[in-house]
DNA sequence: ATCTGGAACTAAACGGTGTTCCGTCCCGTA
DNA sequence: TACGGGACGGAACACCGTTTAGTTCCAGAT
């Protein structure tokens, strides 16, 4: 029976989320869980077996809140609903989204397992379709989708990761007008001139330029 | 006399380099410099201030290969050039890179001391800097500078981050390409028309598109 | 020349970590 | 009833950061 299994990594899931890696020690998680620290060898081969299954409770959690952007009725919607549901899990679950894009070094194994490495793949093409469907729509110019997801992701992540770490000195809410600023600006770099025009002026009609001097 | 400091210093970068930040243990530090871990009290308050100072080898280090861009003749070329030490530097030396952007709690710090985030920024006002007279040569849009470099740093970020992360299965050189690639789709975006399309000229004319079927 | 103070060091220890080994219990099954 | 095996606890090993207390040694002042 895997239920003991379960209860360990729900518990490690809470002390991560609330104390961080460190915080992750097979000790405190005995401890939380009434138990010592040899019995959760019964479950688990050692630590780096627990962090890896953490880590993929965290991509599951990213994956449904990207997937949700599925429900949206055209190829245009479901890319910038998949870039807010993006956003939204990267802001509300700073360590989760962290957890994605941490080196394996720092989880203390040389590489990812496998299956994590293809959950990550799989991500990434969630993003090459919503790309490809936008080309096909005449949004997006032509050209290799896996290229402009790849500009798009990485624009992104970087935009997150800077402002995660604190180098990004904004509030979330100044950071969120400057995500989508940024990611309007970028976009009309990959979109048909056509698209990139519209673009410039909705953004424009929802943000007008504020008077200052 | 801070002989001593010095060489703890470097041996930890030494160390930081071949092992990582797992590696850097206050008793091996003292192994490898033929004394017992104590004594390394007497020259470091703790093993977070020894780390500190590594990071801030790590920042000279940056700025050095960001700097030697000023010796480009225009505004234009001494961007291009950032660009390229950038690149350069994080792709040389991975380990130092991934110090410049590690979030202070990963160091065993709640914040991080104030002159490191002012090296952060000061390396942002470069870039900043870069920019603002790119925009007074005509080659980028108009606009606050700084929303042009932080789009431009995201995204070189980005990309690299995931790059060394793993979830890029490419080798170096493809990375390279795809950087520049990626970064000349999306500087299109800041850039101003006339200079978007002599961008587009340019590498068009350097990268030919090969025939694939 | 002697005394003194302090810098630099060592040894030992405390409490923490991941992990292993071994003994023990307990429960389902033959 | 006997057995086997899963689940656990206790003790231990080797490592970690850090503190305390004691030692060595040398420069400078008396």
């Amino acid at each position: 029976m895997s239920d003991q299994r379960d209860k360990i990594l729900a518990c490690a899931c809470d002390l991560y989320l609330s104390e961080g890696l460190e915080g992750v020690s097979m000790r405190e998680l005995a401890r939380r869980l009434g138990v010592t620290a040899p019995a959760l060898y019964r479950h688990y081969e050692n630590r780096e077996h627990v962090l890896a299954d953490v880590v993929r409770s965290a991509y599951r959690e990213f994956a449904a809140s990207l997937y949700r952007a599925l429900e949206g009725g055209t190829p245009r919607e479901r890319l910038v609903r998949a870039g807010e549901g993006y956003l939204a899990f990267a802001l509300r679950h700073p360590r989760w989204y962290q957890l994605l894009f941490i080196s394996p070094e720092q989880l203390g194994m040389p590489r990812l397992p496998d299956d994590i490495e293809a959950m990550g793949c799989g991500v990434h093409q969630f993003w090459v379709d919503r790309v490809r469907e936008c080309q096909d729509a005449g949004i997006l110019s032509a050209g290799d989708p896996m290229e402009l997801s790849l500009t798009m992701w990485g624009h992104a992540h970087g935009l997150v990761s800077l402002y995660h770490i604190g180098h990004l000195r904004m509030d979330e809410a100044t950071f969120r007008r400057e995500f989508l600023r940024s990611a309007v600006a970028m976009m009309t770099g990959l979109s048909t001139p056509e698209f990139a025009n519209m673009l410039r002026g909705e953004y424009a009609a929802d943000h007008p330029v504020e008077a200052h001097g």
